[in-house]
RNA sequence: GGGCGGUUAGCUCAGUUGGUUAGAGCGCCACAUUGACAUUGUGGAGGUCGGAGGUUCAAAUCCUCCAUCGCCCACCA
């Protein structure tokens, strides 16, 4: 059924051009009963892109905009987007399309993320279960997959990102491989090269085993696990002892190149500098003394094997021992480790290992043992530590920098307790590994000379000839870089860099950046060191992060459980505007959230209240322009006095929560002004007097303050109205405060609003021939309190509300019901009353606060003053 | 071993600089019914704000300690 027909028949979409036409009276029964996102989400998105308003430089008055913008973090071309990007784009959203709206030169730049490892495992799992493994076709012919892949999957993700009403503009959208972004990947390697803060070594790596890559110290997981911790004797080459050592990991015992203490260990003094044997190969390794040992752990003595653990590395070079490598790139023990266990996987030669110590009687004794067991993040495979050649990038200059910046709150971070976890990451930062053995992603733009293997730095090729050796030919490094190299760059490389663009100077450093704090160090952080080294600004004026949301159960959502809530599903089925609520309402920054259908539903009820008010809003006749204020009636004009103060009221809170960040307060104040005041109330008020005609305003008003949060229906609504303009680029006020006079309405209704409410509880409405006599000062409203509550009411004269006498129809049980009510109405009031006139009173509070007391106290006079005397 | 966060209604969570009678949604109960809206309306019940102490005229909010759940970091061989 079409959205904007009411029980059209087939599926015939009303295009919303079409309903520009349409007058106010005939939308009233064209617009369908209930809201159908579907039907217009599509179509607006269209219309929105046609206009070009995405794009800051053609929106109207262009050149006098402030700069506002923000790059979007780029989704990986891995599959679908999940509810995590929805967050993400959401809150972006929010605050392009307020910026828009305020009158800024609104930029949000999308684009994607070719996620190396990431997107080739998932090419390399898709090619296995066609039984093809990418050494058969080779890389060039992988890399070719991959980028049919990259096609497919980063279409989606646009089309998913369009369908979540992202407001970014396309014609600048950017993806990390794209020429533009290699360029600025070279430029920022070769920088890096010439300034000599990248470097080649030989260092103990992670190695994924499953992805024959080395990885980066933030993409291993450390789990606990139960294992076992072996003590080895180790005898001493001259025969005057033994020592012995614990490990977890007996197979690299075949890799050990010596056997360390602490210096002050006097258990062990006299081995130092001595040899011992080691058991199964027979070799002779010395005993070295090393502060890095820990005497109270294990035997105090520990093996070292610096081609299989970094700790081990560090002592190796400290005393000039050799490296001896038994595990190989493939996770199986190598020549070195000895004929008889070449081959083997490591748990394998770990069984024959121990089995081996035991029959020699090498073996002193075992014990269970819980430690911590090192996993590739990617492919949930057990690292494998061992030595390999890779590219690093010195991190201390940069994280200095960074430092330096964090400290002088040069970037606000929202919320502020992310900064501190930032400053201890970048204080105890280690150097960066670089290289991935990988071919999805960027080349290194080194080369080696053929003859010599001496490296060159450089964009393309070199042609000259070697340096060293004078041969001319080149091979290029077979690594690529780590994939948040690329992402590192992303707030200037997107606008430009290392050209010196107009967009580069205008709209960096960028305003906001909005993330997960999942991704902080990831990403955020390098972000930070490369912005200041390769432009000497911070990339980003304010850092708003997010919570991650968990599934119904309080576990991150997981694809592979079957826990996730995929985001566009629920689009077609609620809405995305019930989506981009849900994911804001009552939730806090950086706190983790949950999230349930049954939420979303709930949103998408708003969203249908929003479209029913909206319905009944444009059925009233249009007034020529905003009509003066009621003066007769029996509200006397205070009705519309309260629902105006509460719109300015309205709009200031908004606009100061957006300002702050403050999502959840935002939409929670709207939507409390849609449905206890608008449509409670007001539209209540309308139907009984027929004499308020704001309606319009009121209404207008307030799809331009919700349009960032439901930028769907607000817009859908709009064309309904007719608005020849978009909603989209309307104009968002500066906020006004409020007047006395308009604070004192506010208040008037409120205490009218109270009485109606005391009225209802005594469930007296709706009888005919009841009536209550209401002797108030404020005589506003007998009538219209006949209207809302049913029940007939006679002014006299006097102050008090009581139950007239005998002579009126109201029958006992309704009297006695009332008198309590009245009684214990008076009696709260006076306890407040008492309370209020104490703080007024206490010389110890601030004048203000008092002056607040005071207010309240009259407050609470005024309507004990209504409910009358005892 | 360090650090961070949570603990507020049956459930999920807001709560800005300490200052209204601590709020919302869902759920529950009662009532209403062709109304702009059953994707509805009205009302209700339900809270010693994890515990103990402290600061303050005033504490869910600040401080100390404790309990408990969760997360992050760390070369415990």
């Amino acid at each position: 059924m079409s959205v904007f027909r009411k029980g059209a028949e087939g599926n015939q979409v009303v295009p919303p051009d079409r309903v520009l036409k349409l007058s106010a009276t005939l939308l009233m029964r064209e617009l369908a009963k209930t809201y159908n996102p579907n039907d217009v989400e599509t179509p607006i998105y269209e219309r929105w892109e046609r206009s070009g308003f995405f794009n800051p430089d053609r929106l109207p008055k262009a050149k006098r905009r402030k700069p506002f913008s923000i790059a979007m973090p780029p989704p990986n071309v891995t599959g679908d987007l999940h509810l995590g990007h929805a967050l993400d784009l959401t809150t972006q959203d929010i605050l392009t399309r307020f910026h828009r709206m305020r009158g800024d030169a609104a930029l949000w730049i999308p684009g994607t993320d070719h996620a190396g490892i990431a997107t080739q495992i998932m090419v390399e799992r898709l090619l296995r279960e066609g039984g093809i493994s990418r050494y058969q076709i080779g890389r060039e012919t992988f890399l070719r997959h991959v980028w049919e892949w990259k096609k497919k999957y980063g279409e989606r993700i646009v089309e998913q990102i369009k369908r979540l009403g992202a407001s970014c503009d396309w014609s600048r959208e950017h993806f990390t491989m794209d020429p533009a972004l290699t360029k600025a990947v070279k430029t920022a390697f070769l920088k890096l090269y010439d300034d000599g803060l990248v470097y080649r070594g030989e260092r103990v790596v992670h190695w994924c085993v499953a992805d024959r890559t080395g990885i980066s110290d933030l993409e291993v997981d450390h789990r606990q696990e139960e294992g076992t911790l072996w003590y080895v004797r180790y005898e001493l080459a001259d025969g005057t002892g033994q020592i012995t050592v614990a490990t977890v990991r007996p197979e690299t015992m075949l890799g050990d190149t010596a056997v360390a203490v602490h210096p002050d260990d006097r258990r062990f003094r006299a081995a130092v500098g001595k040899s011992v044997v080691l058991p199964i190969t027979g070799r002779l390794v010395p005993v070295v003394a090393d502060a890095a040992v820990d005497p109270l752990f294990g035997s105090g003595a520990v093996k070292v094997t610096p081609a299989h653990d970094s700790a081990d590395f560090d002592i190796a070079e400290r005393h000039h021992l050799p490296r001896l490598s038994v595990v190989g790139l493939d996770g199986r023990m190598t020549k070195e480790a000895g004929d008889e266990f070449q081959g083997l996987t490591t748990l394998q030669c770990r069984e024959r290992v121990v089995e081996k110590l035991r029959e020699i009687g090498a073996l002193e004794r075992e014990e269970p043992y819980t430690h911590s067991v090192a996993y590739c993040s990617r492919s949930n495979t057990v690292i494998e530590p061992l030595l390999s050649e890779q590219w690093f990038v010195k991190t201390k200059p940069l994280a200095a920098k960074a430092l330096r910046a964090l400290r002088a709150k040069k970037i606000e971070i929202v919320p502020d307790r992310f900064s501190n976890l930032l400053v201890r990451w970048l204080d105890h930062i280690r150097d960066w590994n670089i290289s991935r053995q990988l071919w999805w992603g960027h080349r290194l733009p080194i080369w080696y000379c053929v003859a010599c293997n001496a490296p060159v730095a450089a964009v393309k090729e070199p042609v000259k000839r070697c340096r060293q050796c004078g041969n001319n030919a080149f091979r290029q490094d077979e690594d690529t870089l780590d994939t948040w190299f690329s992402s590192g760059l992303w707030t200037f490389s997107t606008l430009g860099w290392p050209e010196n663009t107009r967009d580069l100077r205008r709209f960096h450093p960028t305003s906001v950046l909005g993330t997960g704090w999942d991704i902080l160090f990831f990403w955020v952080a390098r972000m930070i060191m490369f912005s200041l080294y390769f432009r000497k600004e911070v990339p980003f004026k304010t850092i708003y992060i997010h919570g991650l949301v968990l599934d119904e159960r309080g576990k991150k959502m997981s694809k592979s459980k079957g826990t996730g809530i995929d985001p566009i599903p629920m689009a077609w089925k609620y809405g995305t505007d019930a989506i981009r609520l849900s994911l804001v309402v009552g939730t806090a920054p950086g706190q983790d959230f949950r999230m349930s259908e049954q939420k979303i539903a709930g949103q998408r009820n708003f969203c249908n209240k929003l479209w029913n008010v909206s319905r009944y809003v444009l059925a009233q006749p249009t007034p020529p322009r905003r009509p003066p204020l009621a003066k007769g009636g029996s509200t006397g004009g205070v009705a519309d006095r309260w629902i105006l103060a509460r719109l300015t009221e309205l709009h200031a809170r908004v606009t100061d929560h957006l300002k702050r960040f403050q999502f959840s307060l935002a939409i929670g104040e709207l939507q409390q002004f849609l449905w206890a005041d608008l449509a409670d109330w007001y539209i209540e008020i309308h139907k009984a007097e027929k004499n308020t005609s704001l309606l319009h305003h009121v209404l207008r008003h307030y799809l331009i303050l919700l349009h960032p949060f439901a930028p769907y229906i607000t817009e859908a609504i709009w064309m309904a109205w007719g608005k020849q303009k978009l909603l989209m680029i309307e104009e968002w006020r500066k906020p006004k405060r409020l007047t006395a006079q308009q604070k004192k309405s506010v208040r008037v209704f409120q205490r009218f609003r109270r009485l109606v409410v005391g009225l209802r509880n005594l469930k007296i409405h709706g009888a005919d021939n009841r009536e209550l006599v209401i002797r108030s000062a404020s005589a506003i409203n007998t009538r219209l309190l006949s209207q809302l509550t049913g029940v007939g009411f006679a002014q006299t004269q006097g102050l008090g509300l009581t139950v007239a006498g005998q002579s009126f129809v109201v029958d006992q049980a309704v009297r006695e019901r009332f008198l309590a009510w009245l009684a214990r109405e008076r009696r709260r009031l006076e306890v407040y009353l008492k309370q209020k006139q104490a703080l007024a009173s206490n010389s110890k509070a601030p004048d203000n606060i008092r002056e607040q007391a005071l207010r309240d106290a009259d407050e609470a006079k005024h309507r004990l003053a209504e409910l009358g005397p005892e």
